[in-house]
DNA sequence: CGACCTATTGATCGGACTCAAGGTTGGTGG
DNA sequence: CCACCAACCTTGAGTCCGATCAATAGGTCG
């Protein structure tokens, strides 16, 4: 059950708009001024809070302040309850940076509606969308219950890619972002030798190419289908809407992107200084956990050698040489072209060694 | 001289308005629908949107949904003037992503000051703070001039590093955030052999690690000074304030993180697939523009040859065998530690060969 | 001036790249 | 249904780049 922390200090105001919000299936918490207010979100750590402006002790955006002061605390989404004759306070307070504002006195099912609009808004961003760009899939799917974001998705234009295909070429201009309905994309980016080098495999609910559209509005890659592949464009404009318009948005995408900076580094890192053969295994890992985590133990990865070869940063020939010797001594098999892994635990000690 | 952009369909209203912003120093254009604002919106990409709610053709909020989907004019700062009547529409209104409301009727310096305090803020995020973490000193210094950010800079402990000392360590819980007053600080991370590969090199006026602080709010690298270095220390409250609170640094934040990792991306290639003597020139060419840009000509830059060759991801004596190379070809020249660029075109055309 | 640290050069060795030449697989058309 | 072609996979041999170990030269700081 969702918990409100309630903050108000005229005692009838609180009674009725707790017994109204625990009528609507809510948990409250109520405290009588700011400073108590601040202990309990503390304590508590609820899922919204509804703050008075004008109260003894502290103040509402002195609660504001100390709440944004705290990162367990500052997600928290922020709804300020204002008289009418406060009204210029309450713009500071949104400045301050509290979600939304209403003014007393307000309906019932203005209230109700204010909270559970924030309430879906924020338990969206609480599940997933971290890891990745997977995540991100899910969490399309998710917003198109929220109505801010319901236009992404509709008006899609939907469209088949081959084995081969490509999606966008390095330095196209990004109009739209594809995203994957069925299939698998790699992208890549290509040397002055024309040696190719994997950034990214893309599935089912993936994103391909947002970076590079965030970074520039080019694509930093090239995008290509490793199988007959159907996506739908997402106009530019949805996606970039979407980010500029919406504080949980932006933020859900900081993490993301900073996270895919560690990623990177510790890529670097590898890439830097480890062997072939420990960069093999650390790639069958990778590859295995983001595509073969479906089914039950036996379960494969078809992916050609060259494009192995071309995660890894290496030549075919080696790559290969390193899968026999991970062959003979157990560790993998082969089917054709699919590669099973056996012994988990060993390729992942060689892996980190 | 900024320009507003005041969209009202009452011309009483709406010749008021734009006159007390004309003698407050602004250039105006008007527009009397909300079909006309789209326009003019696009058409002359003012510097800030006034909007009423209420209009013929158009209403407010379509004018902002329009607006919202074209990434040139989704960035412009938007104000809603409302009628007291319309009080739930505003709130609807702010939900799309409006910036500020003013209820009509509103006395001039309340207008006044939301128009200000909006262009102050959009002011400092046009200039700079694009690239990498240089910018976002220069971000900071700028900040301090505005309102809400005035927290961050106060309240600074001071701190002094000498050469070698480490600022954190890898897995350090981040409760505070280095910004270098002075010196020079290189981040890296250590492989399994123990072999350093260095990430990131900061001077002046930079903030080292909130990549970490942002992730999982434990360090991701290791920091040490390279030469004697004051530092500020900023609570990482503060950072995290101003990010979740501020929709235009959470924007410049994702902008900056995209360039981040499309930068990693082109270092991961050339680490896959390019000679160390073509990393060292690239690595030189790097650092210089980094540190040495200052001077006129002549610009040596200092650097340990086994710090050198922690970034290029070699070992020390390859690394000094190469730049002996270059010595010899008369693309560089040495002093000491000090290594002086010659050459500078030849130079990159080896290191993008 | 001596101890210590950093830079440089030399010699050796191994991993990985390249080129070359068979095998396999899968798809296509007769 | 089979034969053939093309693309892909695999193995071998030779070569070279870069890592490592070792030793010497140069600078710096007490």
């Amino acid at each position: 059950m969702k918990k409100i922390l309630l903050i108000e200090d005229n005692p009838d105001m609180r009674e009725n708009t707790a017994e109204t919000l625990e009528l609507a299936g809510y948990s409250v918490v109520t405290a009588e001024n700011g400073r108590r207010g601040v202990e309990e979100a503390k304590k508590q750590v609820p899922d919204l809070i509804l703050c008075d402006i004008m109260m003894p002790e502290l103040d509402g955006y002195g609660v504001l302040h100390m709440l944004g002061r705290n990162p367990a605390t500052a997600e928290i989404p922020f709804i300020f309850l204002s008289a009418k004759a406060e009204r210029g306070d309450v713009r500071k307070g949104m400045e301050l940076g509290a979600d939304d504002y209403l003014t007393k006195p307000f309906e019932e099912n203005e209230l109700l509606n204010a909270v559970e609009t924030r309430m879906k808004r924020s338990d969206l961003f609480r599940k997933g969308f971290d890891r990745g760009s997977s995540g991100f899939g899910v969490f399309l799917e998710q917003a198109r219950g929220i109505d801010v974001l319901k236009d992404i998705g509709n008006g899609r234009k939907n469209r088949q890619f081959y084995k081969k295909d490509v999606l966008f070429h390095e330095g196209d201009e990004m109009r739209q972002v594809p995203y994957i309905i069925s299939g698998k994309v790699r992208t890549f980016m290509v040397n002055n030798d024309g040696k190719e080098f994997v950034t990214g495999l893309h599935g089912e609910g993936d994103f391909v190419g947002y970076m590079g559209l965030l970074e520039s509005g080019l694509a930093t890659e090239t995008a290509e289908a490793m199988e007959d592949t159907t996506v739908s464009l997402i106009p530019r404009e949805d996606l970039l809407a979407l980010l500029y318009k919406d504080r949980d948005v932006s933020i859900q995408f900081i993490k993301m992107l900073a996270h895919n900076v560690k990623e990177k580094e510790q890529h670097l890192l590898q890439l830097a200084y480890a062997s072939v053969r420990q960069r093999v295994a650390q790639a069958l890992l990778r590859i295995h956990s983001r595509f073969a985590g479906k089914n039950d133990e036996d379960l494969g990865v078809r992916i050609s050698r060259d494009d192995l070869a071309a995660i890894v940063g290496t030549a075919t020939e080696s790559l290969i040489r390193c899968l026999s010797d991970l062959k003979d001594e157990g560790l993998i098999a082969t089917q054709g072209r699919d590669i099973h892994i056996i012994d988990h635990n060993s390729l992942l000690k060689l892996a980190s060694r």
